[in-house]
DNA sequence: CAAGCACTGTCCGCCAGGCGAACATCGATT
DNA sequence: AATCGATGTTCGCCTGGCGGACAGTGCTTG
């Protein structure tokens, strides 16, 4: 492997951990006996065995492998990037990513995390919720502003969210980054709940709401019930 | 979430992983204290949370998120699957997976494992190893036979090895999969040490070595140049 | 209708193994 | 050579996972 930040040695872990250096190396050794971890005596480095632990929440989503197709499919046909990603706590976590090659937006990829609260996918997400997961959210979110367009009032966001509800779909603009704007519709099953969410992220300012439904409201539906429909099989 | 076989009672998991239930009891209340499952009462499902876990291996390859774009490329010019792959034991890991519209291939995707023995990415993440290594990976390997045409000996796997490291790519035809064939090369670090492989899947019969030498091979090392380049800047 | 049985959840004593303060070692600088 | 900072190692403590035993529940059967 590279000597990138991937070879560290006991120090260095313990101070990024901010653990005393015992525990940090009683840990290392016990992830090298199980073979998580690799050593050549002073630097220590994960193994890809580490990658059988979390990814077995996405093999676990009924709908997972499924959503890459329905993506793929989806991205040739829009020519953007397209994500999928589920709620975890306040916070929307990517599970599939089909970025378009015209830009590499962001350094976003599986497992990534954002704020909910100012990302399409997390609109629709919060939209999912029932009124008093809703609540408890917002007791919880801290609803950081991110841009001057970014919503950071509970009473106005409540208000965005029944929007959202009533559409059927979200559509934020540069509400995390001043130069992307993206429309997001959600995933549900067989009993209506929302499990997951797609969207479609754009360049702002070469796209307004009116537009981007037009053009991309009908094919994410299509995509969502392409997934949809492969849970219920 | 869709109630699938993501929603298990505890004894459903203990019988799964032939574990005493009141040990898995004890497992999914710590989960669930720690946020990575949660439960209705009687069944058990993990959060996204989890993600959190394994994916660390990833973010961590300094040439993981250069590699995704290269390898968009690679597909985008070849119109063919693409994925890169690390050894971890006898194991290739699949990290990288672009698949190709025309076929889905097997249930592949980002951690899958496959024996190295039988696949292009395998055969040149072995051409990698020093001697040493590779003696004791035909010691610990099992070079189980998939198909007819798959290299189960240890003395011509051998020699297919040294092939593969005089030409600098590798080509395997049907041994894994009677449909399936493919070209890989290496992924070199600044000092030379293969630290992954790259490969394009083809489908079997419509090609041979030469041809898929001649219309791959280029590509492919124009990838791996790309994604080496990221890892020295 | 009661007895039996299979299945599931819960309790508790045991002990592996992580915790962290204290100690040892190494290397560099003055 | 002496000092000091950084890193590796030791050891007693105690959390928390282990698993056998026990209890509650629902369904079948004589």
């Amino acid at each position: 492997m590279g000597h990138g930040a991937t070879h560290q040695s006991v120090a260095d872990i313990a101070s990024a951990a901010m653990l005393p250096r015992s525990v940090v190396r009683r840990f290392v050794m016990t992830l090298s006996r199980l073979g998580f971890a690799k050593s050549d005596g002073k630097c220590y480095w994960l193994t890809p065995r580490v990658l059988k632990l979390g990814l077995s929440y996405l093999y676990a989503l009924p709908f997972w492998r499924q959503a890459q197709l329905a993506l793929e499919d989806l991205r040739a046909e829009v020519e953007q990037s397209c994500s999928m990603a589920v709620l975890d706590g306040t916070e929307l976590v990517y599970v599939v990513r089909v970025p378009s090659r015209r830009i590499l937006s962001m350094n976003l990829s599986i497992g990534s995390r954002l704020p909910a609260h100012v990302i399409s996918l997390g609109r629709v997400l919060l939209a999912g919720l029932t009124d008093i997961e809703l609540e408890q959210y917002l007791k919880d979110a801290e609803l950081k502003r991110f841009t001057p367009h970014t919503e950071t009032s509970p009473a106005r966001l409540r208000g965005a969210i029944a929007q959202v509800r009533a559409n059927g779909y979200a559509w934020i603009d540069a509400e995390f980054d001043e130069s992307i704007c993206g429309i997001a519709v959600p995933v549900r099953d067989s009993e209506g709940h929302v499990v997951a969410a797609l969207n479609v992220s754009l360049m702002a300012g070469e796209w307004n709401e009116k537009k981007a439904k037009a053009r991309f409201l009908a094919p994410l539906r299509r995509a969502a019930a392409q997934i949809r429909s492969s849970m219920l099989g």
